[in-house]
DNA sequence: CGGACAATTGATCTACCTCAAAATTGGTGG
DNA sequence: CCACCAATTTTGAGGTAGATCAATTGTCCG
């Protein structure tokens, strides 16, 4: 449980007592190839998830092959907390990379959550963050144009990544394709490639190789109206 | 606080202590007119709220006269719960129509979610129905049409008004302007008054003084895809 | 009765979509 | 190491849902 340790200890400070607890959790690794579902629409789980390594990302079908991203997902990350108090799934959650995840049962998260209050109200914390994420996007996908909504999906995915120290340098891993990307900003393929290529002419940025190297991070975060104060990084008082 | 109580009620059955507890809560009510900001973005509050009456709604500007409304809040409803465990806010809480809200200090919430979790547990699911409700626009306003979209919100607001009292028989109270459906749906005030005449046309509803009926509801949400599973309106297990 | 706000209408424009094909890329087995 | 397959990216050519701008009309109150 070292990841979610890791991830816990970036929002707040843990006792010695809270630690073990969390390092004793009853926990089943499993790997995934790219493209697998973990969760679907529908299902009732019995267990939370860690992504140990890898990227998920959480959907929903509509009808005709309408697909709506809502989320990445990457080491760290419980993209399935909503599963210990909603026991319906409404989406589905899958992979988008070959992955390696972590289950633990409900009943052991809910056990800790009660003899260890601190560590409830974090995690209660990351679902807020979740949906503070999700306001943006939807401010995005309401009010800003094809170029501001790329642009701010490259500011906030490098700014999670660096947060976990899985980037740095303007440059971060980015294993999502311009049909995801389009899935997930409310775009089509086509329009994704042709917007990218004018952010690469430009000279913003280079996306290869499941590579993002932003070369002017500040005009980026301009033309996006990028403020990361949504993604609520700072360490819980 | 009948009014919380009522809320929580609707999700978990409460224990007399339990309901003790909530109704000893320390509360302050105000009213405030229409237009008017309860929370602005980059606040820090000091309380939680729950309305007593009226409706509000959650918004952010953007740059150039630009908004995107993120929620709809009626009776009941705790719109404000995320600054419990965020400190600042990325967005602002206002209300739509003159409103009563009641504040209950943070401090007091916390104390009561410590000293009864199973409170906590129902005030944490609330928040991720929220959050369900956020991915349930972000499809919309990604992958539906104008058309879709405002049915949907038709059916949504429909379905929570009945569900805590406030409609039934197909009509309910709607005090939103049409610019506002706009700015929350992502489109014109201009798109958003053609497509209700069109829905209009075909008999499917009437929208007039603050009042929506719906006139053939099986219609409406075959047509807006609604499935209220993501409202997860059933009370908690 | 007047003033402000909300709804409606008309005309024009454009950001982004759809469809379809071609070019690239990356992974795989031989 | 190469050839090949499938998935992705890229390009081209229309098409359209919804935007914008600018009146006009209607409605609600004080």
């Amino acid at each position: 449980m070292t990841m979610l340790l890791r991830k816990l200890e970036s929002i707040a400070t843990l006792s010695d007592g809270e630690r073990e607890a969390v390092q004793s959790l009853p926990v089943r690794n499993r790997t995934f190839g790219a493209g697998q579902d973990i969760v679907r629409d529908g299902d009732q789980p019995s267990h939370c998830c860690v992504v140990i390594d890898g990227w998920l990302f959480r959907y929903k079908i509509l009808g005709e092959g309408r697909r709506q991203i809502f989320s990445f997902h990457i080491p760290g990350d419980t993209p399935d907390l909503q599963s210990l108090h909603l026991p319906v799934m409404d989406h589905s959650l899958g992979t988008l990379t070959q992955a390696s995840v972590a289950f633990i049962p409900h009943e052991s998260v809910r056990d800790l959550t009660l003899r260890f209050p601190r560590i409830g109200a974090v995690l209660w914390r990351d679902t807020l963050i979740d949906a503070a994420i999700f306001r943006e996007w939807m401010a995005g996908m309401g009010r800003k144009s094809a170029y501001g909504r790329i642009g701010h999906l490259f500011c906030e995915m490098y700014a999670k990544l660096e947060a976990v120290g899985l980037a740095g340098d303007y440059r971060c891993p980015l294993p999502i394709t311009q049909g995801e990307l389009g899935d997930a900003l409310g775009l089509s393929n086509v329009h994704i490639n042709r917007v990218l290529q004018e952010m690469r002419g430009k000279g913003l940025i280079t996306l290869r190789n499941n590579t993002l190297v932003v070369h002017a991070w500040a005009e980026l975060c301009r033309s996006a109206e990028f403020d990361p104060t949504y993604l609520h990084l700072q360490k819980a008082g």
